[in-house]
DNA sequence: AAAAAGAGTCAAAGCGCTTTGAATAGGAGA
DNA sequence: TCTCCTATTCAAAGCGCTTTGACTCTTTTT
C-alpha cells in the first residue's frame, strides 16, 4: 500500500493525503480524520527511502561501531549505545550502525555521511589531536563529539566527563586518608579521557608534594584480565602502592582478584577506587568489599548525545554547545586509612 | 556530487556511468576506467535513498534491540551484535538498529520492515510459542531466527545452540565425578533456551535415577548480582547442592563470590560449571579458580546469522535452512569429585 | 455588487538513482 | 555495395514521497 493507492482509495489527491498525514494546517479536520483512519485500517506506512529522497532528511542518526576480530565489543560502548537507542526511538529516528575497524573509522564516517543514510552522527573514543573532528566538520552534517581532544581548538560541539576531576577527586579522598604511595590503573593513553585522568591525579598529588612515578602509571585496556595483570605488576614492585586508582569497574574486577589472591585485605592493606560508568553488569557496591567510586552514567550520556543531535537536526530545543559533566564520589569499604 | 553532475562532467549519459560503476558488462573497458577514476577523484557516493527507491533493495539488515530503563543493555546481546556488524561491513550492508521495549518488539519489527529500511531482519531471545515467527513470515521479508521456539512447528529458518546438550553434558560430567545433589542457576525461563537447558539437565539426571527438585532450579536474569543471590539461596537450603550448573559466566561471577564468602572451596566443597558465551570481558579461565564450562561463541553465531541473512537477500551462497550448534565442554578446576 | 481574502484541494515537478527499449557506429558476411 | 550483427551509448520512464504554485469555492470587506 503506497500513497498513490491510498489516495485513490480515498478519492483524494496525493498532496492532500500527504498533508493530512504530516499534520499540515491547510487540511480540513474532517478530511484529516478520514485519511488517518484509512491509513490505520490499511496499515499504510510511508516508504522511508522515498521520504528521504524527497525531503533530503533521513530521520536517522548514525554511529561508527569499533569492531574487529581483536577489538571485541566493548561493554562501555554497549551501555552508551543503549542510551542513544532509547532516545532515538522516542523521536522515531532510525539508528544506523556502521561497524568499522578502529583505524578505518574516518573512512567509515565519510561513507556513512555521504551515502545520505543519516542526517547526523556521533564521534566517540577521542584521541589526542583527533583528525576526525576536522573531517566531521567538513562533511557539513550535524555531529556531536563524546569526549574532547587535546591539542585541538575547542570549538566543536561536545559532551564530556570532567575526567581531570575523576582522578583528582579520587586522589584527594585517598590523600585525606593519609595515603602517600599511589598508583594508577588507567585506560589506554591513546585516548583523551585517559590522559586527562592521569593529569588530574598528577595535579592533585603534586599539590600534596607527591610525584607520581611513571612506572606506577599503568595504562591498559578496560578489561578484568588487564586489571588483574596490572595489579599484579604493581604489587610486585619493590615499593608497592597503598592507594590505587582504577579507570573502570572491569579493571577493578581483575585488580581485586589480584589483591585477594595475595591475601591482602582491601580497604586495609591496600585501598582502591574506580571510576564507575554504571554498567548494570558490574556494580561496585556488590563486590565482596564494596568499592569506593567516582561515577557517572554512561547510558545517560548516550541519551543526552542523542537528544542534542536530534534536537539540532530537527531544529527544536535549545541545547548548550558544549557540556562537561561532573562525576560523583561515593565512598565505600574499599578505601580506608593508609596502613602504618 | 550526484550522478547527473558526474555524468555531465564526463560527457556521458547517466546510464553509462551508472552501469560502469555497477560493473555491467556492456560498457567498454576504457570508459569504465575513466568513470571509476572520475568517481574516485570527485569523491562521488551514490545516494542510498535513491538507490533504494530505484531498486527496492536497501542493502541493509535490521534488528530490534531490546532496551528500556529497566532492561539494560545486555552484554550477551552486544557480543552477538558485534558479530553481525562485522559481517555486514564485509558485505557493505548497513545495519539498522531499532531499539524497542521488549514487549513492543513485534510492533517495532513491523515498523522496521514496512518502512522499507531493511531487506532482512533477525529475531532473537525466543520465547515459548513465540508469536513473532508467524508475524515475521507474514511480512514477506527474509529473516532468520536465533534460537527456536517450543510449541511451534519447526519450519522457519534458524540458528540455535543445542541447549539441551549444554546442561546435559555438564550434568554428565558432574555425575561421573560422583555428584548426586544438583542445582541449576538457569536463565529466565520465559526464554526457550533456558527451558531447553533445564530439560537437558533433567533428562540426564533422570537417566542416573535422580530427580531435580523444582526448588533447586533457580531461574534468574543473567547478571552477577542475580547469580550471587541465587547461590546464596541454594546454600541456605537444608540440603545444599554439591554440583551447580550456571547458564552464564555473568551469573557464575556472583555465584563464585557467594561460595567464597562462605569460605567454601570451589572444586572441593562445591563444584560449579557454567555455560560460556565467550564474552571477552568475562573469561572463565581467569577466575581465581578457573571454571569448567560448556562454551560456544556468541559472536560467531552473530556472524553466521548475518552471513546467512545477507546470502539469502543477495541470492548468493548455499546455506542450510536450519542449524544447531554443539557447545564444547572444557573441564577446569571448578569441578571436582563429590565431597564424601 | 464587485473586489479581496481565506479555506481547501489538486496537478505536476523534482529528489537521485536504476533499467528498459531504442539508437548509433563499425565490421563481417552476402 | 547493401544488409545484418555486435558493441556501445543514450533518452526517458519510473521508484514513492514532498512541495510549489495554481485553481476553485466561500466568506468577508469595501
Amino acid at each position: 500500500m503506497n500513497l498513490k493507492e491510498l489516495s485513490e482509495f480515498l478519492g483524494l489527491s496525493q498532496t492532500t493525503v500527504s498533508r493530512a498525514l504530516n499534520g499540515f494546517p491547510e487540511v480540513s479536520e474532517a478530511t484529516r480524520k478520514r485519511v488517518l483512519e484509512a491509513a490505520e485500517k490499511t496499515g499504510y506506512r510511508p516508504n522511508k527511502a522515498a521520504q528521504r529522497l524527497a525531503t533530503g532528511r533521513a530521520r536517522s542518526i548514525g554511529l561508527v561501531m569499533p569492531t574487529s576480530p581483536e577489538h571485541h565489543f566493548d561493554l562501555h560502548f554497549g551501555e552508551f549505545v543503549s542510551g542513544v537507542g532509547e532516545v532515538s526511538l522516542k523521536h522515531d529516528f532510525h539508528f544506523v550502525i556502521m561497524p568499522a575497524d578502529p583505524d578505518q573509522e574516518e573512512k567509515a564516517i565519510r561513507r556513512l555521511a555521504s551515502s545520505g543514510s543519516v542526517d547526523g552522527f556521533y564521534i566517540g573514543y577521542l584521541r589526542e589531536n583527533d583528525s576526525r573532528i576536522a573531517m566531521a566538520r567538513s562533511l557539513g552534517l550535524p555531529f556531536i563529539v563524546h569526549g574532547r581532544s587535546m591539542g585541538i581548538a575547542q570549538d566543536y560541539p561536545y559532551l564530556d566527563l570532567d575526567n581531570e576531576a575523576v582522578f583528582s577527586d579520587a586522589a584527594d579522598h585517598l590523600l585525606k586518608l593519609g595515603h602517600r604511595k599511589f598508583a594508577l590503573i588507567n585506560g589506554p593513553e591513546q585516548f583523551d579521557f585517559a590522559i586527562r585522568r592521569r593529569q588530574g591525579a598528577e595535579k592533585r598529588l603534586a599539590e600534596a608534594g607527591l610525584h607520581l612515578d611513571p612506572a606506577s602509571c599503568l595504562s591498559v585496556p578496560m578489561t578484568d584480565e588487564q586489571g588483574l595483570r596490572a595489579m599484579n605488576a604493581l604489587l610486585d614492585r619493590p615499593e608497592p602502592p597503598t592507594a590505587v586508582l582504577c579507570a573502570s569497574t572491569a579493571q577493578a574486577l581483575g585488580a581485586v582478584r589480584a589483591v585477594n589472591a595475595r591475601g591482602l585485605k582491601l580497604g586495609q592493606d591496600i585501598s582502591l577506587t574506580t571510576h564507575d560508568d554504571e554498567l548494570p553488569l558490574l556494580k561496585p557496591e556488590l563486590f565482596s568489599v564494596p568499592l569506593t567510586t567516582t561515577h557517572s552514567s554512561l547510558r545517560a550520556a548516550g541519551m543526552r548525545v542523542a537528544e542534542r543531535l536530534i534536537g539540532e537536526i530537527e531544529g527544536t530545543g535549545e541545547f548548550p554547545f558544549q557540556e562537561v559533566w561532573k562525576a560523583e564520589l561515593t565512598v565505600r569499604a574499599s578505601t580506608g586509612p593508609a596502613p602504618v
